[in-house]
DNA sequence: GTAAAAGTAGACGCCATTGTCTAAAACGTC
DNA sequence: GACGTTTTAGACAATGGCGTCTACTTTTAC
């Protein structure tokens, strides 16, 4: 019952832990199998045979493979959450620094929520069984992307406030700030493979300078004289 | 029900046409049952029944499900690889009216090329099973999006060339072109929707502002003074 | 009109998978 | 060491899909 969280060891210290880890073992192991073949093609013995475990035993715990789907589903959907928030939380503030400060920002949210594992399979979940499951699409898609849009549509606004930023539209600024940062990794995005650093940090690069070319007030960023003049006359 | 017809009229002027048909009705209905269930989940008899057409019949043409699957991918392939092409064809020349024209064209992108039938097959084709069919990944990519950033770098290539662009990196500025053009679509295209004119309007819009802001030289699209200067100064 | 080719319907064997059941083993607690 | 819970391994029926086969009908070519 009191299975999630921490390794909490609550409830008089029962067998909890010994289950606690097989049920982690169970998600983890289905939540690779599904990602791989899908939930059509995947096996509950397939999912046994890596979660090192007995057939009986994940019938034990999910009475079927649907149940275990949608657990599946959830213990993503939350670990996947958290990291968004966590990423978020460290978006910056000052108007110094910005391309570097949003550059790494734009590195920490593709790395951490974008092209992890969490985030392939929750992609490749919802593309392949959003149709079948809307209620999986609908959630993910106001806990995910919508939640990162809005938060991110705030933040823009904060640093607008702060004139070091000029959007006329906030929303339509937050989509294309992920959009760009993904546009140099949508094959690996695609394929699921993960990007190195460099790339990563490269790509970030990338797609914030253009987004500081369409967006940024440069003068804020020194102090107040004219700028990037140089790179354009030249 | 010889609708299609491709000039397949060959040997003779044979029964090809009544089989042609049967072979199109059944690639179609495969496309749309493998795109919905995936493969593992696609079941020959499905098929059949959408096809309107009898199981042995597929097993006539196409010995079994993996033949039929990768005739099903080469088919779209090859109507996907046409329509860019005959898109890309029209992408604007001239530096005048540069954000109708480039607006027009990002519609015309992601109308005939990403948000249609195939280009939606052919995405959750390939995101489900890419890793399985390393091959089908490979070749998509090439033929898909790796011509699309070729061809667009070198014509944003020629615009620069005009005067009508200030590009550093044609291959980064054509994939951010791309990526600035789903920015507002991401959802629907995950989903498989199809979005209205005025979201696809409005999306192309949006883009296309921002990617001219960033490599616009709005001095080429009036007369020939130098330009942006009054942008960044304000 | 006739004969060959293509399409149909249905039955069939085969195999993989799901989900249940049972009896034995392992584990943790007292 | 004894007890209850959990896990395990394997057998089991039931289901459903694949691919084959056969006998029958329709279409097409000449």
């Amino acid at each position: 019952m009191k299975e999630h969280m921490t390794p909490a060891t609550r409830m008089t210290g029962h067998t909890q832990r010994g289950q606690c880890a097989k049920r982690m073992s169970i998600l983890d192991a289905a939540a690779d199998v599904f990602c791989r073949q899908g939930f059509a093609g995947a096996s509950i013995d397939e999912i046994a045979a890596v979660a090192c475990v007995s057939r009986q035993t994940i019938y034990n715990h999910y009475r079927e493979k649907e149940t275990l789907f949608v657990a599946v589903v959830e213990d993503v959907m939350n670990r996947a959450n958290a990291m968004l928030f966590s990423v978020l939380s460290t978006f910056p503030e000052r108007a110094e620094d910005l391309e570097d400060d949003l550059t790494a920002f734009a590195v920490r949210l593709n790395k951490n929520c974008i092209c992890n594992h969490d985030g392939k399979f929750l992609r490749k979940l919802v593309q392949t069984e959003g149709e079948r499951y809307p209620h999986l699409f609908e959630s993910w898609r106001q806990q995910g992307p919508g939640k990162l849009i809005t938060a991110l549509s705030a933040l823009l606004g904060r640093l607008a406030h702060k004139g070091a930023l000029a959007i006329d539209d906030f929303d339509v600024a937050a989509r294309q700030f992920v959009a760009l940062g993904n546009a140099d990794l949508q094959m690996m995005i695609l394929l699921g493979a993960t990007p190195t650093d460099e790339e990563l940090e490269k790509a970030a690069r990338n797609a914030v300078r253009t987004f500081l070319k369409a967006y940024g007030r440069p003068e804020a960023e020194k102090a107040g004289h004219p700028p990037q003049l140089a790179a354009i006359s030249g």
